[in-house]
DNA sequence: CTTGGTTAATAATTCACCAGA
DNA sequence: TCTGGTGAATTATTAACCAAG
C-alpha cells in the first residue's frame, strides 16, 4: 500500500522510537476497540474537559476552530478536535504544519501540566535529550522527521490520557505493550516509573504552609497531601479528587515530609551564613534586606527610561554602614543595558578599589575577580545570581552626585584583565573616553544589581546568592 | 609508624580517590626531588606570583598572614604560604580548620580561574558530583573525610601549577603517574583531556567583538584568539603570553569560530520570533523594546521600597497601544516580595480577564495558565524568564489610581486552580480579604516583571523569554 | 522523629561537529 | 564560511534516602 510522505515519516519515526514492528503489528491487530490507533476516536472527549482551560496556548476561541485561519496556529483545543475527528495522523499533520515554536510551547505546557518527564519523551521518541530540550525551550530547529516522532508521541499521549481517564496509573511510555519479563539482558530498565516531581500548584501550597510553620505535624502534613493532590488533579484537568490518575506524581506524606526537610536544610544554611559575621557576604544582605528595612536606601531599579546616562538612584546614609545603589536601564536606541552604580562619597574616599564580578554569560562564571589590597570592595555580584541573561552591558559609575563616567563592560574587563587600573579613578579615566562606543548588546536581559560595600569583604560568586536572600526572623 | 588522625584521614582519602597504594609508593620513592610530596616546597613560589591578585577571597593583607587570627579564615595567599612553609599536609590541615564555606569559595574561584572542570575534581577525589556541586555552590555540609580529599586535591593542584609553570600542558588530574598505555581494558577513558571552556575574560572580549561584527573574518578571528589567550593567561596569573600553559583551555580559531556561529544562531532565532507577527509574544517586545523606545511607558522596576502596598509605576498612554506596569518590591518586615501591577483603566474596561503565569519555583514550571474568552490578557511571564528565584510572592493588583487589591500568590493560585474566578474583579474580591495573611517568603529572589497588554495575545512561558530579548536593528 | 550527609536522576547548557549551498 | 541540525559532556537542581542523636 502506498503511504503518503507524512505517513512514511511517521512510521519511520515510530520505528525509530524503539517500537518494534512486531509490537506495532500486535497493536494494529489488537482486538479491543479494533485498531484504536487509527480508528474510533470517540473516546477522545471534548478538549475542554481535559484541556479546555489549561494547557492552552492562545486565546483563540473555540468558536474559531472552524479551522482555516488556524491552519498555522495550532492550539490544544484544535488539535484535540482534529485528533478526535480525523485521528492521530491528521493531528500530527496539523501539528507539523503549524508553527514549530508554538507547538513546542504547547507540548511543553502539556508536559508541565501532566508532569511528564523529558526523559519519558526522549525514551519513546529516541530524540536526543539536549536537542529536545533546546527545541522545547529555545525554539531550536528540528527536522520534520524528528518532529513527527515528537508530535506522534504527543498525540498518543493525549489519547492515552483520554482513555486512562480513570484507569490504571499513568504508565507513561506509549510503547508499554511488550516485554515485562524481569530478565536483565533485554529490558532491565524497562518500565522505570518516572520520578516524582512537585507540580507548581503543590509547591505553592507547600511554600505557603511553610511560611507559617516549617515543621508541620503529621496531621498537617496529611492535610497538605490532600490539598496538593487536589491541586495536582485540578492542574491537569482531572476530576478534583481523582487521585489515582495522578500516577507517579501522587503526593504522599513522605514526599511532603521530605519537602519540608529539604526546605529546612536550605534555610538552615542560609540563616547560618547570614549570621556568620565572617561570612562572605553581609553585602547582599545589606542591600537586600537591611537597607530596605531600616533605611530606605539602596534602590535597585531596572526600568525602561530613555536616558543614555542613566541616573542612579543611590541612596546613601545607611545608619550602620554605607550603601551603594545600582540602577540599570535599557537604552532605547539599540536596547543597551546601562548600569549605573553609585558609591557614596565616604566610601569612595576610603576605598577606591573596585572588585567587579559580572556574569556576562549564562550561569556560572564568577568572572574576573581582581583584588587589590585592603581597600573597599564593591561588586556587581554577577547577574546570574538572579538568573538573568546578560551578555554585555555598560557600566556607568558615578559618585554620589558628582562626576559620572560611563564604562563599557568590555573596557572595564580589559582594563582589569591587564591590571592596568585598579582604582576607580583610573578606571574612569581610562574608560571614559570610550563611552558610547559600544553597539547594541548581543543578548538582553533585565539585570538586577546589587552592591555591597562592607569594607574588606570578599567577592561573591553567583552561587552564593541564593542563600543570602533568606529572611531571618 | 603512628599517623595523626588527620594524616590517616588524608591517606584514606587519598586511597579512596583512586590512587593505588602502588602508585603512592612509587611516588614516594620517586628519585627526583625526593619525596616531593612532603618535602622540598621551595618551588612553590610566593603566592602573589600566581595567585596574588586573582583568586583571592578576602582582603586580608599579606601582612596579616602571621596566622593566628587567620586560623579560621583561610585565604589563598595564606594557604600558599603554609603549603610552601610546611607542606601539603599542613595546608590541608589549615583548610580543614577554616570555615568550610570560605574554603569552598576559594576552591571554586580557583577552579574558575584555571578552568578546572568539576569533573576533574570528582574523578580525582571520588566525591559525588552533586555533593561536590552543592558543597561548592551552596555551602552544603561535607564530612571531614571528604573535605580532606577535596582539599588534598586542591593543594596538590596548586603545587602542580607551581611546577608546571612553564612545562607541558596542564595534565589536570593529579594522579597521572601511572598508566598511559593505549590499551583499552585498564584505562580506556584515562587522560580524558578536559573539555574546553570559555573563560569569562575571553567571553567578554568575544561579546564585545560580536557587538560590532557578528561575522569576523579569519584575520579578526585570529586577533581574537590572541586577545583571548592573553586574557586567559592574565586571568590565571600567568605571564601574559605564556599560552602553552593554558593547556586544554587554549583558545583556537575554530573555537572562536564556533563561538560566533553559535551566537549567531541564537540571535537568528530571537530575531525570527521577534518579527514573527504570529509569534507567541509581541507582548514582551512591547514592554522591552517598543515601549521604551517610542514612548516612555512601561516602567519595570524592582526596588527596595518599604511600603506594603507598593505603588506601581504604571505609565499609560502609549501612542499605539496601552501599557501596563509592574513593580516589585521587597517588604521589610519579613522580606516579602510585592508585585504591583497597574493596568490602565481603559484596558481594564475592555478587559477584565487576566492570564497570570508565574514561575514560583525555580526554573521551568510554566505554571498555571488559565485562559478565558476573548478578553485582554495580561501576564507576569514567569519570573524564571529572567532566571530569578522566586518561591512565593504577593501580587498587588491595582487599577491606575483607583482601588487596590493585594493578592497573595497562593490565593491567586488556588483561586485559579479552582477556576472559581476568571475575571480581575472576582479575583480581587475573592482574595482581597486574605491580604497580608502571608508570612515571609521561603526563598527570595529579585523578580523583574514584565507585562503585556496586546489584546488577545497568548501566554508566554519562561522558555520563550530569552529569545524575545533580542534587539532588532 | 529530625538533622546532618549523601546520592541517583533529571535536564539545562556548553561547545562541537557535519552536511550541504 | 557559513547555517541548519545535532549531540556528547558537563553540571546545577530535584527529590530521596540513611544513620544517629
Amino acid at each position: 500500500m502506498a503511504l503518503t510522505e507524512l505517513q512514511h515519516e511517521l512510521l519511520t519515526a515510530l520505528l525509530d522510537s524503539g517500537v518494534s514492528k512486531a509490537t506495532l503489528i500486535q497493536v494494529l491487530t489488537m482486538p479491543e476497540h479494533s485498531n484504536s490507533i487509527s480508528r474510533d476516536y470517540s473516546y477522545i472527549g471534548n478538549g475542554d474537559v481535559a484541556f479546555g482551560t489549561f494547557h492552552q496556548l492562545d486565546s483563540t476561541y473555540p468558536t474559531n476552530n472552524d479551522a482555516i485561519d488556524l491552519i498555522t496556529d495550532a492550539n490544544v483545543t484544535d488539535i484535540v478536535k482534529v485528533l478526535k475527528d480525523r485521528g492521530p495522523l491528521a493531528a500530527v499533520e496539523r501539528l507539523l504544519s503549524s508553527d514549530p515554536y508554538k507547538v513546542a510551547k504547547m507540548i511543553k505546557t502539556f508536559m508541565q501540566q501532566h508532569s511528564v518527564s523529558q526523559r519519558e519523551v526522549v525514551e519513546s521518541t529516541s530524540l536526543n535529550q539536549s536537542h529536545l530540550s533546546q527545541h522545547l525551550n529555545r525554539g531550536t530547529a528540528m527536522k520534520t522527521r524528528k518532529r513527527s516522532a515528537l508530535y506522534l508521541w504527543y498525540v498518543k499521549r493525549i489519547m492515552l490520557l483520554q482513555r486512562h481517564e480513570s484507569d490504571i496509573e499513568d504508565d507513561t511510555t506509549v510503547n508499554l505493550t511488550i516485554d515485562d519479563l524481569p530478565s536483565s539482558p533485554p529490558s532491565p530498565k524497562r518500565q522505570r516509573r518516572s520520578r516524582f516531581k512537585w507540580g507548581s500548584a503543590s509547591k505553592r501550597i507547600l511554600y505557603d504552609s511553610y511560611a507559617n510553620n516549617t515543621n508541620p505535624s503529621k496531621e498537617e502534613r496529611d492535610m497538605l497531601v490532600d490539598a496538593c493532590n487536589h491541586a495536582e488533579c485540578v492542574q491537569r484537568g482531572l476530576l478534583p479528587n481523582h487521585e489515582s490518575a495522578l500516577g507517579s506524581s501522587l503526593v504522599t506524606e513522605v514526599r511532603v515530609y521530605n519537602w519540608f526537610a529539604n526546605r529546612r536544610k536550605e534555610d538552615t544554611f542560609k540563616i547560618k551564613y547570614r549570621n556568620n559575621p565572617t561570612s562572605l557576604n553581609p553585602s547582599m544582605e545589606s542591600t537586600h534586606l537591611d537597607n530596605n528595612t531600616t533605611d530606605g536606601s539602596t534602590l535597585l531599579e531596572c526600568n525602561g527610561g530613555s536616558a543614555v546616562t542613566q541616573q542612579l538612584q543611590g541612596l546613601t546614609g545607611s545608619p550602620t554602614g554605607t550603601s551603594c545603589a545600582l540602577s540599570m536601564s535599557r537604552i532605547p536606541p539599540r536596547g543597551r543595558n546601562l548600569v549605573s552604580m553609585s558609591i557614596p562619597e565616604q566610601n569612595l574616599a576610603t576605598s577606591d578599589f573596585m572588585q567587579v564580578s559580572q556574569n556576562n554569560t549564562k550561569r556560572n562564571d564568577t568572572d574576573i575577580q581582581p583584588n587589590s589590597s585592603n581597600m573597599q570592595q564593591v561588586m556587581l555580584p554577577g547577574i546570574s545570581h538572579f538568573r538573568l541573561n546578560i551578555r554585555k552591558n555598560d557600566l556607568s559609575i558615578n559618585q554620589t552626585e558628582g562626576s559620572e563616567a560611563i564604562i563599557t563592560a568590555s573596557n572595564l574587563a580589559t582594563a582589569i584583565n591587564n591590571r592596568q587600573l585598579n582604582t576607580l579613578s583610573s578606571i574612569k579615566s581610562q574608560v571614559n573616553n570610550e563611552q558610547l562606543r559600544q553597539g547594541c548588546l548581543p543578548e538582553e536581559s533585565q539585570p538586577l544589581f546589587e552592591t555591597s560595600n562592607n569594607p574588606s569583604l570578599p567577592v561573591l560568586s553567583q552561587s552564593q546568592m541564593p542563600h543570602l536572600n533568606s529572611i531571618s526572623h
